[in-house]
DNA sequence: TAATTAAGGATTTTATTTATCTATAATAAC
DNA sequence: GTTATTATAGATAAATAAAATCCTTAATTA
């Protein structure tokens, strides 16, 4: 079990684009460059971002990606449900009824990640710190 | 990201181990059979249960899989590592320096996630509750 | 010795993730 | 309007991982 690279990607866009957040959009070429992935894929993964609402797109010359004005509230939880969708980590797929004890204790620990992540904020992470991006 | 099947199997199959817990050991054909899976493919994961040390196999007529000693001692979290490994849940792959903000944010929150299922253990399931196995 | 049961290697099947290629659509600059 | 630029989208390919099967070996009991 791990967190994808579509992730990542998607995870390292937004802290880009809240540390630098010009009006000015920036491009998927360039973003992509700087995390060497392509920029096809790359744009594949920001198209999610946008549908989610969390960014918007400018096509044409000097288009790119921008943020949307609710930034600021922007969470982890946020950008990873947007990626990997928000199904549960597990699914217990035996027969004992409706509730399986099982399942219930691991859903009890992901609602703990869960709320890490939907407490810090891309906001926070660039407040928090000198940039080393 | 998903916790994996063999995940799932080895956790049913502890909590049945735990709530059943004679010394007779129960074979593989019997624990398959109950979660409707094969029994080679099971006994592949109950291998690895036995190599993190917290079941042994008896092989041989009347044989099968049997809790050791220090089964009261058994947590979600220990049972998992041994299936999927220990490794974390998150690999930054974009060089900005040794310590990433987000791998940071999510490691704190996955740390969350072990938290709760280091915890509970299976006897604690066993004994909140009427075994519904 | 025969029957039973787990372990292990090799391989196959299936699913998911990652990535590429190509075409289309929108926009800005000229 | 034409051209260059940039995102979107569909189809497909390649790579990786998960799930499962098959077959052989080893250990043990009756």
């Amino acid at each position: 079990m791990k967190f994808s690279k579509a992730t990542d990607y998607a995870l390292h866009t937004m802290l880009f684009l809240t540390a630098a957040t010009p009006d000015k959009p920036v491009g998927v070429q360039l973003l992509a460059e700087k995390q060497k992935v392509s920029p096809t894929y790359l744009s594949k993964i920001l198209t999610k971002l946008v549908k989610a609402g969390m960014i918007e797109s400018i096509t044409g010359v000097n288009g790119g990606y921008r943020l949307k004005r609710n930034w600021e509230d922007i969470s982890f939880l946020d950008i990873i449900h947007a990626i990997e969708g928000s199904a549960s980590l597990f699914d217990c797929s035996f027969d004992h009824g409706p509730d399986c004890p099982i399942q219930r204790v691991v859903l009890e620990a992901e609602e703990k990640m869960e709320e890490h992540l939907r407490n810090k904020k891309m906001s926070d992470l660039v407040r928090e710190m000198n940039i080393v991006f």
